[in-house]
RNA sequence: GGGGCGGUAGCUCAAUUGGUUAGAGUACCGGACUGUCGAUCCGGUGGUUGCGGGUUCGAGUCCCGUCCGCCUCGCCA
C-alpha cells in the first residue's frame, strides 16, 4: 500500500479546493463515459466523487486501470480538489466538490459480490444478508444503525458512570448453573470431569453480591444467553444494560431510570420524554389485558360481567358460572370482557370478525362474540345487529351506557375465566388496533413515544403445566413493603391469598414493548425462605443452588434494588426497526445458527474426549426407497 | 414440539389447468460514448427450479419426506 488517506470521503468541502489530497475507500459506483470516468468513492464517513479526465492530467495507463474499476473494489487515490464542473450533487455532503485523480492504487479487486450494499430496491433475502453479513453491514442504513448503537453505549455510560456515580464492573461469563427460568447454555469443564459451567441468563446473583461488596451503584453492558427459541424481538444471545443500587427504595430507582430514559431519548433523538405515568399491574390487565400496555390507542377493555349476567346469552352465563366463589380479579373467576371498536361496523367485515374467534382460541377461550351497533334505516333508531344482537337488544340502553356506544361501533366480547379471558381479549385488542389502522408509527412521523412504568406485579403465578408456583420476576424479588407480613403468614395451598400478594417489582414499557424490568430485592431471611418454600425448594436445595448468595446476604447486605434494560430492544425503538437482527452486527437465525461462520459445527472427536463428552445423537438414516 | 409463509440465473422476481427450448430487470463480460451522479446505448455469458422420492405420456407447477430462512404458539425465573 502506497497511498494513505489524508482525508475521509465525507470531509471535502469548497474550502479544500486547490489542495492535493489522498483518499482510501470502496468504489460505490462508476460511470464510464469512455474518455471521462466518474467514480463515487465510499468510506464510513461519506462519498466523494472522483474524476478521471486526460485533459486534466490523467495519464493513459491511469484511464485504462480506472475503466476496469468495479463496485466494491478497494482503492487509494491522490489528486486535486476542485469545484464540480457538472454542478452540485445535493445528495452528498461533499457534493459541491470532486477530486481530479492523478494517481490510483488498486488495493484490492473484489470478486463479483452476491449483492451490492446499497439501499435501492429490494433487499436480498435475509439468508443471503446473514451469510455475507460484512457486505450487508456496508449498506448505509446498517452503517447508520451501527453508529447509533455505538452512540447509545456512550450515552449510557455518560449518564450512569459519568453523571450518577455508577461503577462499571464485569461479571463472569462462565457461570454456575442455576436452572430456574430459561434453558441455559452449558460449557463442559475440562479440569473437573463431568461438571459444567453455564452461560448466564443474566448476572442477577453477581450484581446483588456486588451490593454486599459495597459497589453501591453498579452498571454493566452485559451479554446474556437464553437457550429458548428466538422471535422477531428475541435472540439467544443478547445484551442487557444491567444495574443495581444500594440504599434505595422502589421510587428512588424508578426515578433514576426515568431520568435515564429522558437523557437517552434527548441525546439520541432530541426528543423530550414527558413525565412517565405509573400504572398498576391490575389496571394494566383490566384495561389493556396485558402487563405491557400499548397506550398509543384506546380500544379500552371493559368488564361487563354484571350486565352480561342479566342477559339470556348462554355463552355469557356459562362463563360467569366459573369460579363464582373466588374473589374478584381471581384468575379462575368467570368474567365477560368487551371492547368497543369505534367505526368497526363498517371496517370490520364479517370475514374479519369471524377470524377473531380463530385468533382467540389458542389463548384458551371458546371464541369471540360480536355485535354491530348501527342506525336502522327503517326506524331511524340505532339498534344492535348481527351476531349476538338478539340477546343484547332487550337491554340496549344499559349496554349503550356501559360501553359508551355510538352508531357505527362494533363490540367484541370474550367470556371465560378471568385469567384466560383477559389474556385473549388483550391479544385481540392489539390485533383489532392493527386491523383498524390506529397504531401510529413513533418518531419520524411524529407519532408518540408512550412510556409507562408498571408496578405492583403479583409475586407468583401457577405454572399451567406443572401447577407449581413460579416467581413472576425471579426468586429474589421482594414483596411490596406492606405485603411482607401477609406473605409470610400465607399457607402454601391458599391460592387466593398468594395470588393476591404484590411484589416490589417494576417494568418500563414503551409503546407496548417491555424495555426494562427490575425489582427491590429481598434482604429479609424469613421472606427469602418463604419464597424458596413456595417454589418447592427445600432448604437444602436452596443452599445447594444459591448458598453463595445466601451466605453473602448474611454478612451485612444493604437493602438494594436493580433493573435491567433490554439493550437490543431499546435500539429497535431508536432505529425504528421491527427486527432485532437489524440492530445486532452478527445475529443468529431461528435455530441459533450463524450463517456466516456456520456455527454451530461438529468438533473433532479428540476435543470431545478432552472434555469427557460423548454425543448421544444418532443421525436418522435416509428414508428407504419406496 | 405445533401452526403458517417462502426457497426458480450471482441478486430481485415472472412462468395460464400439469404441456414447445424456464423469461425479465439488475449484476457480470464485450463494445460505443467528454459532465455523469442508481449514467446511457448495443451485444453476450449465465439455470441440477433447495435436496430425495413418487404420480404422470409429460412436473418449476400435484403428492410424500427432508433441509434451510422468516412469522407465530408453546417456551423466554
Amino acid at each position: 500500500m502506497k497511498i494513505f488517506r489524508t482525508h475521509t470521503c465525507g470531509q471535502l468541502r469548497v474550502e479544500h479546493v486547490g489542495q492535493s489530497i489522498s483518499l482510501n475507500g470502496w468504489v460505490n459506483s462508476y460511470r464510464d463515459h469512455g474518455n471521462l470516468i466518474f467514480i463515487d468513492l465510499r468510506d464510513r464517513f461519506g462519498i466523494t466523487q472522483l474524476v478521471f479526465d486526460p485533459e486534466d492530467g490523467s495519464q493513459k495507463h491511469l484511464m485504462e486501470v480506472a475503466s476496469k474499476l468495479r463496485s466494491e473494489d478497494v482503492i487509494g487515490v491522490t489528486g486535486k480538489v476542485r469545484v464540480r464542473i457538472g454542478g452540485e450533487n445535493p445528495k452528498h455532503a461533499t457534493g459541491k466538490v470532486e477530486l481530479v485523480v492523478t494517481d490510483l492504487e488498486v488495493l484490492n479487486k473484489t470478486e463479483n459480490p452476491p449483492f451490492l450494499p446499497d439501499d435501492y430496491g429490494q433487499l436480498p433475502n435475509e439468508e443471503i444478508r446473514l451469510k455475507y453479513r460484512y457486505l450487508d453491514l456496508r449498506r448505509p442504513s446498517m452503517q447508520k444503525i451501527l453508529g447509533l448503537r455505538s452512540r447509545a453505549l456512550q450515552t449510557i455510560r455518560e449518564y450512569f458512570v459519568g453523571n450518577n456515580g455508577f461503577l462499571e464492573i464485569e461479571t463472569p461469563v462462565l457461570y454456575k448453573s442455576t436452572p430456574e427460568g430459561a434453558r441455559e447454555f452449558l460449557v463442559p469443564c475440562r479440569n473437573v470431569p463431568g461438571q459444567f459451567y453455564a452461560l448466564p441468563q443474566s448476572p442477577q446473583l453477581f450484581k446483588q453480591i456486588l451490593m454486599v461488596a459495597n459497589a453501591d451503584r453498579y452498571i454493566q453492558v452485559c451479554r446474556c444467553f437464553r437457550d429458548e427459541d428466538p422471535r422477531a424481538d428475541r435472540q439467544p444471545e443478547f445484551t442487557q444494560i444491567d444495574l443495581e443500587m444500594s440504599f434505595v427504595r422502589r421510587d428512588h430507582i424508578v426515578a433514576m431510570m426515568e431520568g435515564f430514559v429522558r437523557h437517552f431519548w434527548k441525546t439520541m433523538l432530541n426528543y423530550d420524554v414527558p413525565p412517565i405515568q405509573r400504572m398498576s399491574y391490575r389496571e394494566a390487565m383490566e384495561t389493556y389485558g396485558i402487563d405491557r400496555p400499548d397506550t398509543r390507542y384506546g380500544l379500552h377493555i371493559k368488564d361487563i360481567s354484571e350486565l352480561a349476567a342479566r342477559t339470556e346469552f348462554g355463552v355469557f352465563k356459562t362463563a360467569l358460572e366459573k369460579g363464582k366463589d373466588r374473589p374478584p380479579f381471581n384468575s379462575k373467576r368467570g368474567v365477560v370482557k368487551a371492547i368497543r371498536v369505534p367505526g368497526g361496523a363498517e371496517k370490520l367485515t364479517r370475514k374479519i370478525t369471524d377470524g377473531y374467534s380463530e385468533f382467540a382460541k389458542p389463548f384458551g377461550v371458546g371464541g369471540v362474540a360480536t355485535v354491530k351497533y348501527i342506525n336502522d334505516p327503517a326506524t331511524g333508531q340505532a339498534k344492535f345487529d348481527t351476531g349476538c344482537a338478539k340477546f343484547l337488544e332487550p337491554m340496549k340502553a344499559d349496554f349503550v351506557a356501559a360501553l359508551g356506544l355510538e352508531p357505527g361501533d362494533t363490540v367484541l366480547f370474550v367470556a371465560d375465566a378471568y385469567g384466560v379471558a383477559t389474556k385473549a381479549i388483550g391479544e385481540l385488542r392489539q390485533k383489532v388496533a392493527r386491523d383498524m389502522g390506529v397504531v401510529p408509527k413513533p418518531g419520524a412521523e411524529g407519532g408518540p413515544w408512550n412510556f409507562l412504568i408498571v408496578v405492583d406485579f403479583p409475586m407468583f403465578e401457577r405454572n399451567k403445566e406443572s401447577g407449581k408456583w413460579v416467581a413472576m420476576h425471579h426468586p429474589f424479588t421482594a414483596p411490596r413493603d406492606d405485603q411482607a407480613e401477609a406473605f409470610i403468614n400465607a399457607a402454601e395451598n391458599d391460592d387466593d391469598t398468594i395470588e393476591a400478594i404484590v411484589s416490589a417489582g417494576y417494568d418500563i414499557v414503551l409503546n407496548g414493548s417491555e424495555i426494562a424490568g427490575g425489582s427491590v430485592r429481598i434482604h429479609d431471611g424469613r421472606v427469602q425462605s418463604k419464597v424458596f418454600q413456595l417454589l418447592g425448594l427445600s432448604p437444602e436445595q436452596a443452599r445447594e443452588k444459591f448458598s453463595f448468595l445466601l451466605e453473602a446476604l448474611s454478612y451485612g447486605a444493604p437493602p438494594h434494588a436493580g433493573i435491567a434494560f433490554g439493550f437490543d430492544r431499546l435500539m429497535m425503538h431508536i432505529c425504528g426497526t421491527e427486527n432485532i437482527r437489524d440492530v445486532i452486527a452478527f445475529p443468529k437465525t431461528q435455530i441459533g445458527a450463524d450463517l456466516m461462520t456456520r456455527a454451530p459445527s461438529l468438533v473433532p472427536e479428540k476435543q470431545l474426549k478432552d472434555l469427557y463428552i460423548a454425543s448421544t445423537y444418532v443421525p436418522e438414516p435416509p428414508a428407504p426407497k419406496a
